[in-house]
Order: structure tokens, then C-alpha cells, then sequence
RNA sequence: GUCCCCAUCGUCUAGCCCGGCCUAGGACACCGGCCUUUCACGCCGGCGACGGGGGUUCAAAUCCCCCUGGGGACGCCA
């Protein structure tokens, strides 16, 4: 048993997107390859933007990724009274102070900086004040070094150095004595003994700053990872605007757990040429060292591809379960799901997702096609009408109704017409599925039985034009 | 603006650390063909990149410097 240990560290003021799952796949990966722990903190000490009902949505999420955790989840809000603790430890210390400064001043301090092209850092009024009155509500920040270097080495990025006089004294309690992130993160990573922090390239800037707080603590530190960005289509951060960025959201469009993960792993990781990674695989093969350094742009193309990939090798009666639920979305409640892994099996070759595949073979569920005006008027014409008749009459009497045995009459009425396939299967397909797009009329027939077949022929007969 | 980081086909990437095997490989997308009862699938083929400039070297996608471009961070958010 390895001692390494991570932690996944949402904060729940939302659900879980995008960016966030491949940071917890990569996190799960390493604990996984590496015989460690993988915990999942939640990161809610902002009080006023934290809902349970995020925390939910993000334990739903990893759940259906398959992103088990060994520890937690452990709640920050339940940790305030360890937080205080060591803000008190720092203040005693010296390594911290009390700020008496307002939030406007602090604001307008800031433009100014910034209007002069300077860094807007905080300036240390307080540094030095010593104690103020009674009752005036303070911030506690941590002092930093004015002078030096910090320096760390990244185990994706490489050496990474920032100048301390970069740095700021930054709050780590608030006014209303609850503490903030950068102060929280690096307790808890201390207490929790995480050995390896692995998260967002954003987090970088804040990396020395908590090295330093380490330091204050007397703490040894952690290894550093800081995984890329995932960019939009227009290179910049991946948000909204870009389209889907929930993970459950892509269920709800029909994709399979193991075709986002493996589309995520790749964005950023590979190993060599290889595209499809089963998450045993990956469990085996995945290491920081082939995580790229620069940042990705997220292509829902790609992802479609490899869902289509697991769609056409996954178990049709898995599958099956799975698109009853797309098709109870739609609103369409499944009468005998027991033949839906043979509706699987016909889609499973020719849809990309779920959702897809619920669409295209919901004429299979409908008590009647829904029929495409189109389709209908090229088909469905007086001049068909003699062989949707003969094709009725002939299939009251085919034995049985099978694929086989289905093409053979349709094979022995093109032989006396002297028809062509095309010229037989459209008018079928249109009669049956209500357009002019499905698998093999001979597969379909047989799965719908031959009541229902020879009904919706019928009721073609009266849409004739 | 300041600081940090990044830079191979449109996109994800292999190659870079340990220079020659790279006339730069794979995948998605795209284009063409084949297959075909429709649409797909599949198969075959094609298009397509080392951002620019300086070095170092017999030799640079690979090492160094500058420029440019991009991203991120600058919160009593995380």
C-alpha cells in the first residue's frame, strides 16, 4: 500500500462541469495507479453561494462516471472551529495580522493600482498598526515575505518561480470570522496529509502563496500538478457559451459514462497513438508525466465519435435500459421493454448517442408512425397502391415472420413486378416508420410483428395520393 | 497594465527531456471512391502542422535567446 493520498475539492455552487470531472478523473486515476486514497472535500466555506443541492448534483455525477472516492466527503462548513484554531496560531505567532481596512477603500486602491499600471496588491496599511479598537470589524491576513523568491517544481509544468514581492498579504479570515480558500486549502491538505495536489492550471498563481503558508504552519509540502485548462472553440476559458459544460447533461443527451471519460483523459493525457482507453486501462497506463502542459480546446465532435464507439460495443441489454430512459424523456412509455435489446442491436451500428437513438427508433414504440409530409407525398402514392396490396396480401401468408422469410416474399413479389429493391423498400419504410430513414425493412418487420405491420399497411392505403 | 504559464495539421495529440531513424506519425472533422433497399456503419484514398527571427551544431520540431500570439491570475469566490 502506497502512501499517497489526493483529494478531489469541489466547491458546490454549481454542478459539476466539465473541467472539473477531468481534474477528478486525473486525480482518481493517479490514487488508482498508485494504490493511494482518493478523497472528495467539498470546498464550501463561502456560506452565502454553497447549496446541498450542488453538493448532490456533483456526488450524482461522480457517481456516474465511476469516480468512487475512499475518503469523505468531508465538509469545510463542519471544519470552522480547525480553521480558527490556526488563524489564532498564526496571530499569536506573529505570521498574521489583523486589517481594519473597508472593502471600498480596498476597492478603490485597486483601480487606482490598476489605472497606473501597477499590480493591484494590497498595500499593508495594517501591517504594522497594532491593535485598533474594540468592536471595528477586522480581516486577518497572512504576512507574507517582501523580499526573495518562491519556488516550486510543477510535476506537469516543471520549475515554476515567482518573486515574493509579487506577492500580497492575503485575507484568510473574513470580517465575519469565517475563513477563505487559499488559507482553507492548504489546512486541510496539511491535516488530511495529501501528498500529491492535483488541480486546475488556474491555481498556479496561487501555489506560492501557499507554499508560504506551508511554511508558516511548519508543514511539509505536497507535490504540485497543475492540469491545463480545457479551452471553448474560440480558445478562450470553456463556459456556457461554449454549449453543454455540466457532465450530467451529457447523460441527458444520450452519452455513455465511459465515452466522456475517455474523451476527457485524452484531452491533455495520451499514450502514444492510442485513442480508446477502457478505465482499467487507463487505471494501469495513466501518469502525470504524459499530461501535456499547454491547454486543450474541448471538440464535441471527437466526443461523439467515441460515443459512438462504446454505443456500437456496448451490451445491447445494458444499452437497452438505458435508451427506455431516453425514450420515457421524449414522454414515449415503453410497452414490452423486453424487445428493446433487439432495437438496440438494429440502432446500436448507426447512432451516435442515446438520445439519438431513442428519436430514430421511437416509431417502433408509437402506436402509430408520425409521418413525414415529404416522405409521404414521394411514397405513399395511387401508384403504389397495388403493391402495398399484393405485399399485405403476401405477408398475411408468410411463415414465419422472420428476416428470411420476410425478404423472400419481398424478393418473390420483385421477381413478378420486376420492380428494384429501392422502388419496393421506400413506400415499406414510409408505411411503417412514417420517413424515409431506418435500418433494414426486413429487420424491422419481424420486430414489430406482423399485426402491427400489416396495420400500418393498411392505414398507408388510406394516406395514399 | 503587472505577474505566471503555454506554443506540432481546423481540433486532440505522437515525436522534444537523451539533436540525425521525421520527405513529422495517429485520431476526430472535412473531401473523394467503394459497399448499398433509405440513412448510417464499414473499407480504401486524399487534404492538412513544427508561429517568426536569431543563435549553438556537421545536423534542430527537438537545445538557448528574443519577438509574436494565446491562456490564466491579480476578490472579505473557489
Amino acid at each position: 500500500m502506497s502512501t499517497v493520498r489526493v483529494r478531489f475539492a469541489p466547491s458546490p455552487t454549481g454542478y459539476l462541469h466539465i473541467g472539473g470531472a477531468r481534474t477528478a478523473l486525473f486525480n482518481y486515476l493517479f490514487a488508482r495507479r498508485q494504490q493511494g486514497t482518493f478523497i472528495l472535500r467539498i470546498e464550501d466555506t463561502d456560506t452565502v453561494r454553497s447549496t446541498q443541492q450542488s453538493v448532490d448534483e456533483i456526488l450524482k455525477a461522480m457517481k456516474w462516471l465511476g469516480l468512487s472516492w475512499d475518503e469523505g466527503p468531508y465538509y469545510q462548513s463542519e471544519r470552522f472551529s480547525l480553521y480558527k484554531d490556526k488563524v489564532q496560531q498564526l496571530l499569536r505567532e506573529g505570521k498574521a495580522y489583523r486589517c481594519y481596512c473597508t472593502p471600498e477603500e480596498l476597492e478603490q486602491k485597486r483601480e487606482r493600482a490598476m489605472a497606473e499600471g501597477r499590480k493591484p496588491k494590497y498595500d499593508g496599511t495594517c501591517r504594522e498598526c497594532g491593535k485598533a479598537s474594540e468592536g471595528t470589524p477586522f480581516v486577518v491576513r497572512f504576512r507574507s515575505p517582501d523580499s526573495g523568491a518562491t519556488t516550486f517544481s510543477d510535476l506537469i509544468k516543471g520549475p515554476i518561480s515567482v518573486q515574493n514581492d509579487e506577492l500580497d498579504d492575503i485575507i484568510i479570515q473574513r470580517s465575519d470570522g469565517t475563513p477563505t480558500y487559499n488559507f482553507v486549502v492548504v489546512v486541510d491538505d496539511v491535516e488530511m496529509g495529501i501528498t500529491h495536489v492535483i488541480r486546475g492550471d488556474d491555481h498556479v498563481n496561487n501555489t506560492p502563496r501557499q507554499i508560504l503558508m506551508y511554511q508558516a504552519l511548519g508543514a511539509p509540502l505536497p507535490a504540485f500538478a497543475h492540469v491545463p485548462m480545457i479551452l471553448g472553440a474560440d480558445k478562450t476559458r470553456l463556459s456556457k457559451r461554449h454549449g453543454a459544460t455540466s457532465v450530467m447533461s451529457y447523460e441527458e443527451m444520450g452519452f455513455l459514462p465511459e465515452a466522456l471519460v475517455n474523451y476527457l483523459v485524452r484531452l491533455g493525457w495520451s499514450h502514444g497513438d492510442q485513442e480508446i482507453f477502457s478505465m482499467g486501462e487507463l487505471i494501469e497506463k495513466f501518469s502525470l508525466e504524459n499530461v501535456g502542459r499547454s491547454a486543450g480546446v474541448f471538440n464535441p465532435e471527437k466526443l461523439l465519435w467515441l460515443n459512438s464507439h462504446y454505443i456500437k460495443s456496448g451490451d445491447p441489454a445494458r444499452l437497452a435500459t438505458l435508451l427506455q430512459k431516453q425514450l420515457e424523456r421524449m414522454g414515449l412509455g415503453v410497452a414490452d421493454p423486453e424487445k428493446l435489446p433487439a432495437v438496440v442491436r438494429l440502432f446500436q451500428e448507426r447512432d451516435k448517442t442515446l438520445e439519438e437513438m431513442a428519436k430514430n427508433a421511437a416509431f417502433l414504440v408509437r402506436k402509430a408512425p408520425e409521418f413525414d409530409g415529404t416522405a409521404v407525398e414521394k411514397f405513399l402514392t395511387e401508384a403504389n397502391r397495388g403493391l402495398l396490396e399484393t405485399l399485405i396480401g403476401a405477408l398475411e401468408k408468410c411463415e414465419p415472420f422472420t428476416h428470411e422469410a420476410v425478404e423472400k416474399c419481398v424478393e418473390k413479389i420483385m421477381a413478378e413486378t420486376g420492380l428494384k429493391m429501392g422502388k419496393v423498400a421506400q413506400p415499406i419504410r414510409v408505411a411503417i416508420t412514417g420517413g424515409t430513414v431506418s435500418p433494414s425493412v426486413f429487420e424491422i418487420l419481424p420486430l414489430l410483428g406482423r399485426e402491427e405491420t400489416l396495420e400500418r399497411l393498411r392505414n398507408a392505403l388510406a394516406l395514399l395520393k
